[in-house]
RNA sequence: GCCCGGGUGGUGUAGUGGCCUAUCAUGGAGCCCUGUCGAGGCUCCGACUCGGGUUCAAAUCCCGACCUGGGCGCCA
């Protein structure tokens, strides 16, 4: 291999060569390595020019590393040049690391070459270095500037961290990923509002929810399917805790109740959070995690009624739970939680119910094998044993006002040879925002779609 | 969809009828400074969302539009 100092930097893409071959994140070099050659790229977060001296702060990755320029070992031309470069531009650096108590890591780098790769634009639109509060708003407009602070940068490598984790729990139980269409000729559920879109000479729309399609893959034997991917909704809510495109993890089981599913979701969220809790700490990240305790309490949807009208909050039967009933019954558990045994009328068509699993005796019950995960602030995930009898199914479909024909391809899946089977689907915006204790879900998704934002 | 706020330099703000050729911080341009670490000192630059109205006088009051924050509703 050449050696660092026969690089012509002047000539992009040999330095590039270079770069991939030697390039080091600034978290990856210490003290320890005095005296040893070390290459670095990435953005001027600071500079300090103390006359005589000159501190370019550089940040990746990784974080940030001080480069220090002297008179005596740089040379004037050198600290001239790296005086006049721009903040946030994207700049190389080749040069010797320096153990030096006075700075910030406990070393620093001086250079040898120091190259600017790509100069920045001002003034910036936001304030990378996160002295000055910006609106979110303003953020969100310049996201990719918005994504270079510490905090922001750190929500989406644990926003990786727990699909990873995520799909490493669902596979090491057996699942298979899969993934389904994301345009669809017909509604999933009839209720929620759907994007339309063009297709060719039909009209089409974007999908809402996997669930048809991750039933299907029921008859189709793959007994145990997950799928983590987008889902479109059309409503015009407005809140800090809806978004039009979300990201949704969807879980079927073949041959396995409610019970079963719940416990596989608690399970996955009680994982998730000790791998996170694990990946904060190894990374020096700032947050709290704190690790829910199983089991979650399982409370059903007519004890929910009981307690709220214990805290004066009076609800109908057969009616969804308000905000503040939300709220309130999150304020008097104060941990994670089951909503079990809901009305049929409040749940989807699809929802088995428990009478004709034989739960209820009573015939005439209009429970419904349907679970809601909540956390103390909002609902995480719903899912439900579902209905496998094609003749009840299609009952439902007919009950709800909704046309069996453009279910068709659905229901056929029920005639010939559907397993039993249930699943749920979390919402994972909603875990992290909830998990990092952030605000507003459009901080843990990088480019939100809300009911006013369409671009970035 | 309903209710309540807000729109002032690149960014975040102060200012609610005349004291505003508009405050402060950050930033940008420049000068000084050999150990900064939210560096420091000095000089300069840069803004009242748009349209209409009230008034002798509007950033400030009224109306409309657009943008925006929050709450509720809606939401498998």
């Amino acid at each position: 291999m050449r050696g660092m100092m026969d690089v012509d930097v002047g000539k992009l893409n040999q330095m590039l060569r270079f770069l991939q071959s030697c390039r080091r994140y600034s978290d990856e070099i210490s003290a320890d390595e005095d005296g040893r050659e070390v290459c670095v790229a990435g953005w001027l977060h600071e500079r300090r020019d103390l006359g005589g001296v000159l501190f370019s702060i550089i940040r990746d990755r990784g974080g940030i590393v001080q480069v220090t320029f002297r008179r005596e070992t740089v040379g004037e031309e050198m600290i001239e040049r790296a005086r006049g470069v721009s903040r946030e531009s994207v700049v190389a650096v080749i040069g010797v690391v320096k153990a030096d108590r006075r700075a910030p890591r406990g070393f620093e780098i001086v250079p040898r070459t120091f190259e600017v790769l790509n100069e920045a634009a001002a003034e910036l639109p936001l304030d990378a270095t996160g002295k000055v509060h910006a609106n979110l708003d303003t953020r969100l407009d310049a996201r990719f500037m918005d994504l270079r602070s510490e905090r922001v940068r750190n929500i989406f490598m644990v926003r990786a961290e727990v699909q990873r984790l995520a799909r490493e729990f669902l596979n090491s139980r057996g699942f298979v990923e899969i993934n389904t269409p994301k345009i669809v000729s017909t509604a999933t559920e009839g209720g929620a509002a759907l994007f339309p879109i063009s297709y060719f000479e039909r009209e089409a729309f974007l999908n809402q929810s996997p669930q048809l399609y991750k039933q299907m893959m029921m008859a189709s034997g793959f007994d145990a399917v997950y799928e983590m991917g987008p889902i479109f909704r059309a409503e015009e809510h407005d809140t800090t805790r809806h978004l039009n495109e979300a990201t949704s993890l969807d879980v079927e089981v073949a041959f396995a109740d409610h019970e079963h599913v719940m416990s596989l979701l608690e399970d996955l969220v009680v994982f998730i959070y000790e791998g996170i809790a694990e990946y904060t700490e190894r990374k020096k990240m700032d947050f709290r995690i704190e690790v829910p305790k199983k089991p979650f309490e399982r409370i059903t949807y007519d004890h929910a009624i009981e307690l709220l009208s214990e805290h004066n909050i009076e609800m109908e039967w057969g009616d969804d739970f308000s905000t503040i009933a939300e709220k309130t019954l999150g304020e008097i558990i104060g941990a994670h939680y089951f909503i079990t045994d809901w009305p049929c009328e409040i749940k989807p068509y699809y929802a088995m119910p428990a009478a004709a699993a034989g739960c209820d005796k009573d015939a005439s019950s209009e429970r419904c094998n349907a679970f809601d995960l909540m956390h103390p602030r909002l609902e995480l995930a719903s899912g439900s044993q579902r209905i496998h009898d094609y003749n009840l199914l299609r009952k439902n479909i007919e009950m709800r006002g909704l046309d069996p024909e453009s279910f068709r391809f659905y229901l056929e899946a029920f005639r010939y040879g559907m397993p039993p089977h249930s699943g749920w689907g979390l919402g994972i915006e909603r875990l992290l925002m909830t998990m990092l204790n952030v605000e507003n879900i459009r901080e843990v998704i990088l480019f939100p779609r809300d009911r006013r934002r369409l671009v970035p």
